[in-house]
DNA sequence: ACAGGCTCCTGCAGGC
DNA sequence: TGCCTGCAGGAGCCTG
């Protein structure tokens, strides 16, 4: 399932796959779902745009679309020539089994395909998700401001921030790292990976945590996810990048999908328990 | 306001 | 071998 490192990895590879190109025609099929904005009405949005970035916001990857005719930024150019202003953004939300990829025209059309975007340059950037708990979205900027994920970032958030979150809270931390309107990007696989890393078991108190676990879990958090990204993700279910191609941080989770099997770090069984109605991991010698 | 539970959806694993 | 059942989970919605 796709978390903040494997949307970070998708919004990447697009981004340099279609940084620049001009969607020439959109397709959506007739299933209700996904669209949080009308098929016809995306369509209509996407066509004759240029795809000026594509980046991640929390676990949502957000297309900044511009006029026909603007230019986009170059990528990692110091130049700074004026950044063109997006007039409109195509936002993609992959749910559970979503994948978004750059094909070729003739590439076979894949099961659940929802969405497809031919490009000028003859390339095809595809929607797929076949559980369909993916949404696409497309926002007018003249109409509706840009999108903003509701919780903070956590490869940036600073420590007093990151502990305010949590003052108060009566609930299990698990349950609030996953809780999108504090942090954003953080799904089941990290949220038992971050835990373990700090020592803190997932069914405590989240307002009940001291400042040191607190920094514990926020350092153990932003370390895991750089890993992550830098491995292209965990590959758990059917994730797969913007070529198909799968990560590997899988082959480092220490506790997730690992009950019965010795801890890491003492040997000591892996446990499962279900926290918020997800199953969660965790070494019941090394997380207190 | 906040917390917890239910719902959507399909593919796959396990049991008989 | 083949059918059936149950489970996985992000996030929006409803309820207490």
């Amino acid at each position: 399932m796709p978390e903040l490192p494997e949307v970070e990895t998708i919004a990447r590879g697009v981004d340099q796959r279609v940084r620049g190109d001009v969607i020439a025609q959109a397709w959506f099929s007739s299933h209700r779902e996904p669209f949080k904005t009308r098929p016809e009405q995306q369509a209509r949005g996407l066509e004759g745009r240029v795809i000026l970035s594509v980046h991640r916001t929390g676990k949502h990857i957000v297309c900044e679309l511009g006029a026909l005719g603007a230019k986009p930024a170059a990528r990692g150019k110091q130049e700074k020539g004026p950044e063109p202003t997006p007039e409109a953004q195509w936002i993609v939300h992959l749910g559970m089994t979503g994948r978004l990829l750059v094909t070729t025209p003739d590439g076979s059309m894949a099961p659940h395909t929802h969405a497809r975007l031919s490009l000028a340059s003859g390339r095809e950037l595809r929607f797929v998700d076949p559980r369909r708990f993916g949404r696409l979205e497309f926002r007018d900027l003249g109409r509706k401001s840009g999108f903003a994920a509701s919780g903070a970032e956590p490869l940036v958030i600073e420590a007093a921030e990151f502990a305010a979150l949590f003052r108060g809270r009566r609930l299990a931390i698990k349950a609030a790292l996953l809780n999108q309107n504090l942090l954003a990007g953080v799904g089941n696989i990290y949220a038992d990976e971050s835990l373990f890393r700090a020592g803190i078991r997932p069914l405590r108190m989240a307002g009940r945590l001291t400042r040191l676990e607190l920094e514990r879990l926020r350092t153990g958090l932003r370390e895991v996810l750089e890993h992550a990204i830098r491995l292209g993700g965990s590959s758990v279910s059917d994730y797969v990048d913007a070529d198909g191609v799968k990560g590997f941080f899988q082959l480092e989770h220490c506790v997730y999908q690992r009950a019965e099997h010795p801890c890491r770090r003492c040997e000591t069984p892996i446990r499962r328990i279900v926290v918020a109605g997800r199953g969660t991991h965790f070494c019941p010698k090394c997380q207190r």
